[in-house]
DNA sequence: CGCGCTCTTGACGAACATCAAGCTCCGTGG
DNA sequence: CCACGGAGCTTGATGTTCGTCAAGAGCGCG
């Protein structure tokens, strides 16, 4: 067990943190976190970390590089429905859901620890305030669909990759994975115009368009953003649907 | 009390039904439910039953009539989240999400069942596996929001129309509340417009498109599909992210 | 050196928004 | 009884956004 646990409530940190931004998080519920925590993987960018149709028995949190839920289509066309960063408990939906109606995928090279269903649902029967805090992860999560929806029907695709981008420095800034308006963002074009939802060959022009205007620059992974006032704005980014605000829940 | 549950259980059976179509729900259960109800209240079409900004201090389930989650924008243009049905629990969300990132307006007249949310913390309390059912009835509500992201981004405007159809027939009949096919919607196509995300002018040519395909009619507020088949295909709907399969959570 | 992946650019077309006008239906008040 | 008015539905004309097709450039990698 002490092999077992090297390193790994280090790297629960992060997600801890993002519990701690909306309740306090008590010394035992921690530690059942980390009993409940099984083997440690990693994936290759490309790679699905579940798919599908799949029925997993274990649910996945992310400790490195990006990951996306995704959904395809007949002909060919691809989907983002969320974007994951480190510390996101990625398909803790699989834990009721039992069986997925989407994809799991590694933007980047991803780093993973998982958590057997059956000891996840021991934490739900024994700890009613954590088990609070893993379905409010969920209710967040089901808040950024909400926001990408709004976005899809009311935003052009400019403001939409503004929004993104606005979306994702705040939730890595947050827990301290991300400052100074940059951030490393080593995905392709084409990836990002599958969350946008627009052709690879639009997003380029966005891109290029943001670039242009001065609001962020782009180039070997590193995203950086110029005028956080200018995207914000454009975008109409507004972070209350992320939930930041601690309280007791 | 005998007074307060007085129809109260009739009023919730369709709530039940929609737990029992995912797993078995025991009478303690169910009597812990009806227990924690509060009061019943009626809004007409048009009025909203929360509004984004504000604090719920109870949840509300859905007993009658259509209501509908949206957010409006600066400009004047509004994107509905999601349609709900009766026997749906509408903002459970608020129970952890506290601060409402989005509206819930009636898309007719509705009736109500409201739920104070410290009575739903002691049912986490006490009861796991129905809070588990609780967490399943809201991680469903996401799944429905990454199909409208999915169909958002993948389908025309016509198909997105025929895959909504498509998902309120089967929610609907999964309970019992309609059947043959045919199902009341009496929804102005301003409404149906704002739900798949076009204008109220290219929802009209839409429908005609439907209606001269003769995949469906809708007159005086009622929506018969004539060749669910077709209407299928041209949506691609498949019916797995509403998750109608009983088994254990 | 050549291959594949990503990014870039131009030309053209399709889907949908916007603007504008007229329609039907129905309730209200004279 | 009809006039009026409003809400919702319908239709046409025009413009914008974005998709698709096609080609080429840069670059890392074997």
């Amino acid at each position: 067990m002490a092999e077992h646990m090297t390193g790994l409530t280090e790297q629960l940190q992060t997600f801890f943190g993002r519990i701690r931004l909306r309740d306090t998080l008590g010394e035992e519920e921690e530690q059942a976190l980390v009993e409940a925590a099984s083997e440690r993987i990693t994936f290759a960018a490309g790679e699905d970390l579940v798919t599908e149709g799949d029925r997993p028995t274990r649910s996945i949190l992310l400790t490195r590089g990006y990951a996306c839920r995704y959904r395809l289509q007949k002909g060919g066309g691809r989907q983002l429905m969320a974007i994951h960063l480190p510390g996101d408990f990625v398909d803790l939906h699989s834990l009721l859901i039992k069986e997925m109606d989407h994809s799991v995928g590694a933007l980047t090279e991803c780093a993973i620890i998982t958590f057997p269903h059956d000891r996840l649902v021991r934490v739900t029967e024994r700890l009613p305030h954590l088990t609070r805090m893993l379905w409010l992860l969920t209710l967040i999560d089901a808040s950024c669909h909400r926001e990408w929806l709004a976005g899809m029907g009311l935003l052009s695709a400019a403001q939409r990759t503004a929004h993104l981008i606005c979306e994702i420095y705040v939730r890595l800034e947050v827990v301290g994975l991300a400052s100074g308006h940059k951030f490393n963002f080593p995905i392709t074009q084409a990836a990002l115009a599958d969350a946008v939802g627009i052709s690879s060959v639009h997003i380029n022009r966005v891109v290029q368009e943001l670039r242009q205007r001065d609001l962020i620059s782009w180039e070997n992974g590193l995203l950086t953003i110029h005028d956080w006032q200018a995207l914000v704005a454009t975008a109409d980014f507004n972070d209350r649907y992320l939930h930041l605000v601690k309280e007791q829940r």
